[in-house]
RNA sequence: GGCCCCUUCGUCUAUCGGUUAGGACAGCAGAUUUUCAUUCUGCAGAGAGGGGUUCGAUUCCCCUAGGGGCUACCA
């Protein structure tokens, strides 16, 4: 039996990265197993419907690389993928679970039920064995009535019949045996008045239908997960009842509740892995691609966030993950959403960047801050400001004064070291590096700095002033590591031109 | 309120009865970098509380406390 493993999202707006992170584990346990990972658009809920958000999801899955064996858009044999498109046979499996007597109509109106819960003093209204011999449903009415409802075609719910005084027991692979009593549980709606499958019924028809064999899911799937259990053996399936893993959480920066989307904006750091463009600013929102991160370092975060194989191992790719993966070492309480850990996450693999990863966007970058590529060394630039940013978008206005003759100087900071007896230094400099061969970081380097010292000016004080006159600012590479880039000419013009200044 | 889950440094975590409780992020200090960043080294920092079980508990059990989730014709 092959392992099949499902994401189960519902397209109701851009996915977070706790459903990203469910997604890749689940993609990470099919891939270690040799088995498929399958999306499924979980779509039953009609109001909460939003546009794009299917296509949304697909994107993102895409750009982290969790690459896709069935779905709605490469298909498979087990289709469809979309539940909006299985409609029919969830009410035929509904319908026969009534006609078994393990279920049943129900005509009780929203406005009925939110009356009786009104009625009850505390929450304690729960739609259940004691109760629903009072309310208008197939066990409750007679069969005349029963037979007068449906031939009105009156708006009615399926319900499932829980037996009480049974206890469920469920063997959950990252907290062990979890038991339930279902004289706890409530009759849970299979099968809505608008003629979709609620998520209960959907979810276990197709998980059944579709061969998956392990449940990976948020926690807050563990309380329903009992009657997830009650209609496999409602239908004679439980010998072929998927594993259950219920992920822990993830939880606000500041512990208070699980992270919800708005949290990103309260927050000031991405929580979605795409950006969702609006033509409402106020509600677009940013993603970790739009932040500058690359998918690799999400992907590598979102992994440790709640899993550990044991090691101290701390960067793992996409394969090392797939290779060590193990939902038993999922830790079981919640985790609070890092984001300075996130960044050095980051920070690791764009210094681990090759140029040619890195420079179309480097080029696109450059050409939206209106530099002339064709000015400098890309490449140069490259290497010296890769090491010293955690995202790769900071290197292109770092590196304006590759491309531009036109300096800005940050003179408060410059004036501040300025000391007149440096000018002339600056000139001999440059006359020292007339000739040099080759013009390098080592022997330019070398030559300088024996210029320098036989100035009988301190050094301390002249480097500063070759930075900012190569770069205008006073911090930034190594001054002959920049002037390599540069190259002679326009370092001795700068070492001249800022001399005078 | 009821049901369920959880509880190790500030944060993410390791430990599957015996450890000076380890690592990473963040913090602090130092070295390198004549700057800043990187890098390296070091410092500081944790078993919620109380009962058991045991020769021995962070580890197993119970209670309490705290946190979280669910409690919809939402997923």
């Amino acid at each position: 039996m092959p392992n099949r493993l499902r994401f189960a999202p519902s397209p109701t707006g851009a996915l977070h990265i706790g459903g990203i992170r469910t997604a890749l584990y689940n993609f990470l346990l099919a891939r270690q197993k040799g088995g498929q990972f399958i999306l499924r658009i979980e779509d039953t809920d009609q109001n909460r419907f939003v546009p794009g958000a299917e296509a949304y999801i697909i994107r993102s899955l895409e750009w982290l690389g969790l690459q896709m064996d069935e779905g709605p858009v490469s298909g498979g044999l087990y289709g469809p993928y979309k539940q909006s498109e299985r409609l029919l046979m969830y009410k035929d499996y509904a319908t026969k679970l009534i006609d078994e007597g393990k279920a049943y109509y129900a005509w009780d109106t929203a406005e009925d039920l939110e009356a009786k819960r009104q009625s009850v003093q505390d929450h304690s209204f729960k739609y259940d064995a004691s109760v629903r011999t009072h309310m208008k449903n197939s066990l409750s009415l007679s069969g005349e009535e029963v037979k007068t409802n449906l031939e009105a075609d009156l708006p009615y719910t399926i319900r499932l019949k829980v037996e009480p005084g049974q206890s469920i027991i469920i063997q959950d692979k990252v907290r062990g045996e979890v038991v339930f009593d279902s004289t706890e549980l409530d009759d849970k709606v299979l099968f809505k008045s608008d003629g979709f499958p609620t998520y209960h019924l959907a979810n276990v028809v197709d998980d059944h239908l579709m061969d998956i064999s392990d449940v990976i899911r948020g926690e807050e799937w563990l309380p329903s997960t009992a009657h997830h259990v009650l209609l496999y053996r409602a239908f004679g399936w439980e010998d072929t009842m998927p594993t259950f893993s219920h992920l822990p959480l993830i939880l606000k920066p500041n512990g208070n509740g699980k992270l919800s989307k708005r949290d990103g904006q309260k927050f000031g750091f991405p929580v979605f892995p795409l950006a969702w463009p609006s033509d409402n600013p106020a509600e677009s929102i940013e993603g970790f691609d739009s932040y500058g991160f690359e998918p690799e370092a999400v992907v590598n975060f979102l992994a440790l966030l709640g899993w550990n194989p044991g090691t101290e191992q701390e960067i793992f790719s996409l394969e090392e993950l797939i290779a060590n993966f193990d939902p038993e070492k999922i830790h079981k309480a919640g985790a609070r959403f890092d984001f300075d850990k996130a960044l050095w996450f980051n920070q690791q693999y764009v210094h681990k960047l090759e140029f040619s990863d890195a420079e179309e966007r480097l080029r696109t970058q450059g050409q939206a801050l209106g530099f002339d590529l064709n000015a400098g060394d890309l490449v140069g630039a490259f290497r010296l400001l890769q090491p010293r940013v955690s995202l790769l978008k900071e290197i292109m206005p770092l590196a304006y004064y590759f491309f531009t003759d036109s300096i800005e100087f940050d003179n408060e900071e410059i004036n501040k070291k300025w000391k007149p007896e440096v000018a002339p230094v600056l000139e001999k400099v440059a006359d020292a590096l007339q000739n040099v061969e080759p013009f390098n970081f080592d022997v330019a380097g070398a030559a300088a700095k024996e210029m320098i010292n036989s100035s009988g000016v301190k050094m301390g004080l002249v480097m500063p002033m070759l930075r900012a006159a190569l770069t205008g600012t006073m911090q930034g590479p190594d001054v002959f590591a920049i002037a390599e880039v540069l190259g002679r000419e326009k370092t001795i013009q700068r070492f001249r031109d800022f001399a005078k200044r």
